[in-house]
DNA sequence: TTGTAGGCGTTATCAA
DNA sequence: TTGATAACGCCTACAA
């Protein structure tokens, strides 16, 4: 069996009350007490029960996540670079994180938020890849359950957490495919209902208008931010009658499967076709030839996240309840290099 | 304050036994009184208290999982993919998986151990990314923490898990690359002490045997398996004086560096040098040449292992203890193709 | 078929 | 400075 704190105790010959206050650091314990305490706790193994600790306490310090999986099987950098921004955040301050995965708006999804909350599972809750209209933060503000989000919803007025312009990043991009002469840029999209789907149309939208660009509905197509949906609508565009000069994707997956499909129409990316994404993740530098994208700070935005729940949770005063991010437009050879 | 069992059995004027029992499905509760407790209890959005259960159960329907992070901000598909086959086979089951990140053999990582195990805070763990000698399996089997691993150490003769057969899949790509004619065929490994490192080398050094041609030192190099470390090493292999003719590397991340090397040197991949990777993630297919890989099944061999551990938690037979799975080599542009 | 009561391992209140 | 004791919310032997 696990030792347990009255096992510390027997042996010291003290009561568990003792044991406990002196590794908990209380100062209202003899310092040779507290000593020995530690030094024998150390010596048999001892780790408070968690279980235990969490029902007396009211507290779990442990963190959700879950992962919005489109299909089964699906992965995409992003994520990964998020859940270890959270964690190794989390694990400085001897926190733990709790990680599922569910569809978005599926009833996966929602039993999950359930059990969690309603279930004590955990003190807070990250939430990303927001939607226009988000039940889970009008969820979590509702039941009080401590939360930040990557993105704010629309319906909802307080808002703790991070945006990154997505708007700006994108308009900025198009105005500088503009500059280099193309007039018959294409968009790629993503799931109407998310917030930066939403926010990347418009600034796609803003900078064909400032350029004074009339928008031309063929142009804009939609995909499931995978590598294989970028590929199969990027097809479609290449080989279409009026077939654009460049494409801006919704983000880097489906830009590599973009300028896959331009490659496999024997046309060149970069020279023939412009094409750009978002996210800047470590693959977008090695790509054939290098993307050109909008980079957003994942890992740090994660852990930054991660401290603004932590001090939710804690009551602590937030520096800043809202952060506002600029994504940096890295220029490479897929939109024919600075 | 959220609702608890007690609340319900009040509501009902009932006991919180029976309130209890009917939730469960013990069947020496009335029909009648079960359907009132269970709808009575959902209007009232009752769920059970996780920390009370698991104390009272001495269960705690978790499984962890530490993210092997070798720098911050490091981030691998297969990991992503990982934990997306663990997360949605536990889910399944009503589990829920915590994860943590730590470098490899830190003293985070044995810090995280101590308290998941001891404190009583998960049911079982997944291990992978093995290294030769192993602390994490010994202390797992010494304390009787059920576990499996993908691969297994060399150190330890009980193994529960999966492997997946590294050793002949690179085997059988360097036989394919010398059936083309290259004699110079270099190698980027990983970590010497991961057992994927130790398997993937001797299959290289077997291929090269197998086909009477003497090793050189020199086409032998280590990486940290990234896309920027498999750069970097490429790079010196191409610039070197006797230039390889193939690369052959530890995994796909990176392979994608070693093409970007070979590119960036005016050659092309998959006419001047042929270059193949291991993993068969989805960016591999879409990478410009597609790379040649050996293909492993990561999401399935996750979802398994899941299967097995909670197997193993539950005292449940195993149909297998031990699964040995073939990588299949998918043969594409970057050697050539078909 | 239902209820009573004890205890899982901690922490916190109060008294000594 | 230390110790006895009562919760935290749930499950389950046992009694009714």
């Amino acid at each position: 069996m696990t030792t347990t704190i009255r096992n510390v105790a027997k042996q010291l010959d003290l009561s568990i009350t003792t044991v406990s206050r002196a590794l908990d650091g209380y100062d209202d314990v003899a310092p040779a007490t507290r000593k020995l305490v530690a030094r024998t706790a150390r010596k048999m193994g001892y780790v408070p029960n968690r279980a235990a600790r969490q029902l007396r306490r009211q507290r779990t310090d442990t963190i959700g996540y879950i992962l919005p999986t489109a299909s089964t099987g699906f992965t995409d950098l992003f994520f990964s670079e998020f859940i270890a921004g959270i964690s190794d955040e989390a694990a400085a301050r001897q926190f733990d994180i709790l990680v599922a995965s569910a569809p978005p708006d599926s009833d996966t999804e929602k039993e999950l938020y359930e059990r969690w909350v309603m279930g004590g599972k955990v003190d807070g809750i990250i939430v990303n890849r927001v939607r226009l209209s988000d039940w889970r933060l009008n969820f979590l503000s509702r039941r009080q359950v401590p939360h930040v989000s990557l993105e704010r919803s629309l319906s909802k007025r307080k808002f703790v957490g991070i945006e990154v312009d997505s708007f700006s990043g994108i308009r900025e991009l198009v105005t500088h495919l503009v500059k280099r002469g193309h007039r018959q840029i294409a968009y790629i999209g993503g799931p109407t209902d998310l917030k930066i789907a939403h926010d990347r149309l418009a600034g796609y939208e803003a900078g064909l208008q400032q350029a004074g660009i009339a928008p031309n509905r063929a142009l804009v197509l939609q995909s499931d931010m995978t590598a294989e949906g970028g590929y199969g609508v990027a097809l479609r565009l290449v080989r279409s009658s009026n077939r654009p000069t460049a494409i801006v994707c919704i983000n880097d997956l489906a830009a590599i499967g973009a300028m896959h499909a331009v490659h496999d129409s024997g046309l060149v990316t970069g020279h023939d076709i412009a094409i750009a994404g978002f996210d800047g993740l470590a693959e977008a530098a090695h790509t054939q030839p290098p993307l050109t994208t909008l980079e957003q700070p994942v890992y740090s935005v994660a852990r930054q996240l991660t401290r603004m729940l932590l001090a939710l949770i804690a009551h602590e005063a937030l520096e800043e309840e809202q952060v506002f991010v600029r994504p940096q437009l890295i220029i490479r050879a897929s939109t024919g290099g600075e």
